[in-house]
DNA sequence: TCCGGACACTTGACAAGTAAAGGATCGGCC
DNA sequence: GGCCGATCCTTTACTTGTCAAGTGTCCGGA
């Protein structure tokens, strides 16, 4: 049941017009709407897949997502650059790498020119593993997606393309902050 | 859930064609792309609303929900019902009541009628901070869609409706057989 | 050559959330 | 009345992730 989550606040708003546009007055409401369903539906699908994912693989949506990365690049990345990829800090990071290499998922290989660098890969062991889990990780999104048409995807994937250039343009006094990206955070959830 | 951000897998599916429509097959692809930019959006909105949050109002954003909850329910709600709403354990729930009781922001009332419910409401300073923060909140939101044209937004609404009651009425085949495989209790012992 | 600063990673304290066990209370039934 | 099971909340242990300080390495300039 309920797919909803956060609540999130009441409209409250009335003064404090944002002065943008002058229609914007009017679209507070929807825009409020259109991310609590935004929200919704992006934490029912995160939920299932990581609860999919441990029960039926044993297996942690971060450390899979680290393997995911490594896949992609077959001849390893260093932890900095992995920390940027998977959008979590350094120390996040190296506890990964830890758990994964206790269990002969990956190795990290000391790099020669640089001794600070340390190149992390997929084990042949990993790679198995994560084949594996890939293509059943597809299914379960294809099949959560299955009840939309072709055409409404198409739209859906459009639109969120938008809108995820609207924020990155405009979010952006974020402010390069430290070494590591730090930024994402935890999963808040919305209702309707 | 969590804080990092997904990359999730490379496309490895070809087989396991979901038998459902036939094009299906061809929708597996889009639909994983799908899902990364929904979960991209989201995170991203979602991050910036937790700093503002807490940078210019010094809350938490499990508070900020909580306190949402209790505002649009004035006669106040029990610690399960809370934990149902705002789709977090009843740890947590507990854990977040203490704190916002701690600074008067929140009561518990004993219920008269069973001494086993108490009865969360915001105090007259929690709501009155709330009402502060939802306008602002919402102010924010308003900003972060301000690059989406009207009709974008109503697309976006309709779709994600629709995507979201997929998820609620197709989703819940998730439940089955206990946890039992994969990690059995441990008392008290560090990991595997 | 040697030193200081930048870089790459690790470590340890803390925060937030989950799940499972615990404690109290209620309600029905004999 | 007294027991039993159900319900509600709390407590505890563990997981996952952040941040800031610490360690080791590289490099460029005096």
């Amino acid at each position: 049941m309920s797919a909803s989550r956060r609540t999130t606040a009441a409209p409250l708003l009335d003064h404090e017009s944002i002065g943008l546009e002058g229609r914007v007055m009017h679209d507070d409401h929807q825009s409020l709407k259109v991310w609590l369903r935004l929200l919704s539906c992006s934490t029912q699908i995160e939920t299932t897949i990581r609860k999919k994912l441990r029960q039926e693989a044993g297996i942690t949506l971060a450390r899979f997502d680290f393997m995911a990365q490594l896949h992609r690049h077959p001849d390893g990345l260093t932890m900095s650059v992995l920390s940027k990829y998977l959008m979590v800090t350094g120390g996040n990071v190296t506890g990964l790498a830890d758990e994964l290499e206790k269990e002969k998922l990956v190795e990290r290989i000391v790099e020669a020119h640089d001794r600070r660098l340390s190149r992390v890969t997929l084990t042949r062991k990993g790679r198995r593993l994560f084949d594996k889990l890939a293509a059943t990780h597809e299914s379960w999104i294809a099949s959560m997606f299955s009840g939309m048409h072709a055409n409404e995807l198409r739209q859906l994937h459009e639109l969120l393309g938008r809108l995820r250039v609207q924020l990155a343009t405009q979010t952006v006094p974020v402010k390069h902050a430290r070494t590591a990206a730090t930024l994402r955070r935890r999963r808040s959830g919305a209702k309707t």
